[in-house]
RNA sequence: CGGGGUGUGGCGCAGUUUGGUAGCGCGUCCGCUUUGGGAGCGGAAGGCCGUCGGUUCAAAUCCGGCCACCCCGACCA
């Protein structure tokens, strides 16, 4: 058989580019940087909005919408986030075949002119909390792209709120961090991540505190698959969102922000796919169930296929029939599989002649014979059972690949293949720096409960080190 | 921005050293035979060889400028 993708230990990388061409997920656009997510990887991404929109909204956020083009001179009044966003603004200096008198920049996110408006809107303790999301596009001009995972301009949802107190800015951050993103990572994507605190040297321009959940892909290396953050009162006084408090004092609100994007997609690829293309989560796949039919010579095996397809449709499950009996059967197969489709319910002569079918699983590509009465049963439970295998299989992984270390010598040894978990005082501030030096960073640092920590010189921190995308 | 590399049908490449008017694999289209793991045979379409200029009777090939892209570093969801 011809090789159909670069195998993962050979090139990873070009590994992750096959897949993405092979199973039609994405194109790179003209402009560098950019890319054109193609129908199947939209679909995938769509189902990944309706349920982390859903988480969103359930802890009280509303969705709303701010414009794509930002004043520069509202991104230049907070000193640490104008510093980390400027070497990658899109800048428009002209509009209408003129020069615009204040040149306009392409949102990289959205705390800027949210901030503005919060300002506008907020004025009593009563207009508190202020629960904001939108979902949008930003433009971040990147100088190494890479599709999905790091692309000049990317989807994602970015949420924005104001509260009263640190307290509650605090409480509702860790609440993001974990009821919506770790929740969505874990039973949407099947992906365990780790939710952990960045260090200072990580921490988001403008930011007191920024958390991040990190997952390991499937050559080891990290990837931040999404992150919340204090803003503290930064962006309040940058924007003057002030309020009115209960006894009558003028006080600055605490702002937060946090966000999940398109870079999703890449993780679950890199977290989940092996040599034989991509393997979805059932819960995300567009197409759960494929009902092929094998061999036809008189027409009944299609017409039992189609009966099949039309139960598992009514049933609830997204199935497609796939009755090109003019192409030969093992390219369809070979496709299913590239396309990370999570079922294959084959049907031929020789299934029919029995009464039965036959189950192919994605996650593992056993095959197993299954009588007809039974297929829209079985199918239901394969789909719940490999969502949860795919868990535990990315799962071992990663506790396959993570090792507890004592020296910052041994952790960037055990960091070139998996992650490394050593207390964060035998890394410090110093070890930090170094490791950086060899493309190693700390992920994250973690208390030993696995609740996130307030500040990076808490004692008893555990830091996880690692490559990362 | 520093280091390395590459631009040739949709994709992957050969051809460049030694100039002679473009080829292979895959894919696509048509026909027949096939169809239980990327099928076989026959036929066909598709490229001003990144770009601009120079040398030459003649340039994918030699010379010069420019552009783009890829890989490795510094930045990032």
């Amino acid at each position: 058989m011809a090789r159909v993708l670069t195998p993962r230990a050979e090139d990873f990388p070009r590994w992750y580019q096959d897949v993405i061409a092979k199973a039609e997920l994405a194109d790179n656009g003209p402009v560098r940087g950019t890319m054109v997510i193609r129908p199947t990887a939209y679909s995938i991404w769509e189902r990944m909005q309706a349920d982390m929109d859903a988480r969103i909204k359930a802890t009280g956020a509303e969705n709303a919408y701010f414009p794509l083009f930002i004043p520069e001179s509202y991104l230049k009044r907070e000193a640490q986030h104008v510093e980390g966003f400027s070497p990658e603004l899109a800048v428009v200096t002209h509009g209408g075949g003129k020069q615009l008198a204040e040149p306009v920049v392409v949102r990289p996110t959205s705390e800027t002119v949210i901030g503005e408006f919060m300002a506008k809107w907020i004025d009593s303790y009563r207009d508190l909390p202020l629960l904001l999301n939108q979902w949008a596009n930003v433009v971040r001009w990147e100088m190494r792209p890479r599709v999905f995972l790091r692309t000049t301009e990317f989807l994602w949802q970015e949420g924005h709120t104001a509260h009263a107190t640190e307290a509650d800015a605090r409480a509702y951050t860790l609440r993001i961090h974990h009821e919506v993103y770790e929740r969505h990572m874990r039973d949407l994507l099947a992906i365990p991540v780790v939710p952990g605190r960045k260090t200072d040297r990580e921490r988001f321009a403008g930011a007191t505190s920024t958390y991040t959940l990190e997952g390991m892909m499937g050559d080891g290396k990290a990837l931040q698959m999404g992150t919340s953050h204090e803003l503290g009162q930064n962006f309040a006084k940058a924007f003057d969102i002030q309020f009115s408090g209960a006894s009558g004092q003028r006080e600055y609100a605490w702002t937060t922000s946090w966000g999940s994007s398109t870079r999703m997609l890449g993780g679950l690829i890199m977290a989940h796919g092996d040599d034989n293309g991509l393997r979805l989560p059932p819960a995300l796949a567009p197409t759960q169930a494929l009902v092929m039919v094998v061999k036809e010579s008189d027409g009944s095996v299609t017409t039992a296929a189609r009966a099949l397809a039309d139960d598992l449709a009514a049933a609830g499950v997204r199935v497609r029939l796939d009755d090109r009996v003019d192409t030969p059967f093992g390219r369809r197969a070979v496709d299913a599989e590239l396309k990370g489709i999570p079922l294959r319910i084959e049907v031929g002569p020789r299934d029919l002649a029995e009464g039965s079918v036959t189950l192919a699983r994605r996650i593992d590509g056993s095959k197993s014979p299954l009588k007809l009465a039974a297929v829209v049963g079985e199918v239901t439970s394969a789909l719940e059972a490999d969502q949860k295998a795919l868990y535990e299989e990315a799962l071992a992984r990663r506790e396959a690949n993570t090792h507890d270390v004592s020296t910052l010598d041994e952790a960037m040894q055990v960091a070139q293949t998996g992650w490394a978990r050593l207390p964060w005082d035998k890394v410090g501030v110093d070890g930090e720096a170094k490791a950086n030096e060899s493309a190693i960073t700390v992920r994250c640092l973690v208390r030993p409960d696995g609740s996130a920590p307030g500040a990076q010189d808490e004692p008893g921190l555990t830091a996880i080190l690692g490559r990362s995308y």
